[in-house]
DNA sequence: CAGTTAATTAACCACTCTGGAAAGTACGAG
DNA sequence: CTCGTACTTTCCAGAGTGGTTAATTAACTG
């Protein structure tokens, strides 16, 4: 019955790639067609299509048709998955604090990455 | 900045399998050896040495060795890779990032060894 | 010593994933 | 309708994954 399990694995398979991490960093600064995700990196344009895709089945990436263009938009919902995931860990993650601690608390007085 | 991006790769791609997260939801709750991690699925002891392996390389369990058996214990540091790698997201995420991120602030603020 | 237990390694099989090249699709312009 | 643009899909090779069984290593036990 777990269909959000699936949706996990999805999620966590698709952010397992630094090609798709990267293209979800380009669309966290807003939208972009697939030919403009594809600029930065020495792929080809179908290889980009196919991280697309994969993107988009894990429900991370959302595409719009306008003319010949497709553009792309992040999709926040696994992601929140992921946090929502982590929570049983929450605990553990808070029995020895060094460097996330700080850098949260860094967040907090104004400072961002 | 990325932290460790191959490290993160590797964490992400621990993460996406089902049983592989059942294991550490069980580490979660104590250590373990390979056999006991073993006994709730219906897959050969092999089949769950290989997964500790993959992540024991991803950083997100240690194996300490007595007698025959080899002792699983679960290690924070790569979920808190993925908390940080998340925070570029926050905006896009919204409260539930927030209350993680609250949560562990708070901790930090309220534990004082 | 041989035997038992715990776990890994080896060998193998069936997929799946990622890449490139090439062909196909869809739309707008002329 | 034809051409160019912007992808997507198909096909293929090579690498990797997840599972099996069988063999191997390692440590304790009688």
């Amino acid at each position: 019955m777990p269909v959000r399990g699936d949706q996990l694995t999805a999620t966590f398979a698709a952010l397992a790639d630094p090609t798709r991490r990267a293209i979800l960093a380009r669309l966290a600064h807003g939208e972009a067609t697939v030919g403009q995700l594809a600029e930065p990196f020495d792929v080809t344009l179908p290889a980009i299509s196919k991280h697309v895709k994969v993107l988009q089945k894990a429900g991370l990436v959302e595409q719009t048709r306008q003319a010949q263009w497709r553009s792309c938009r992040l999709r926040p919902e696994p992601l929140r998955d992921v946090v929502t995931w982590m929570t049983q860990y929450r605990e553990f993650l808070g029995e020895s604090f060094d460097r996330l601690d700080r850098y949260l608390t860094d967040l907090q007085k104004g400072d961002r990455p």
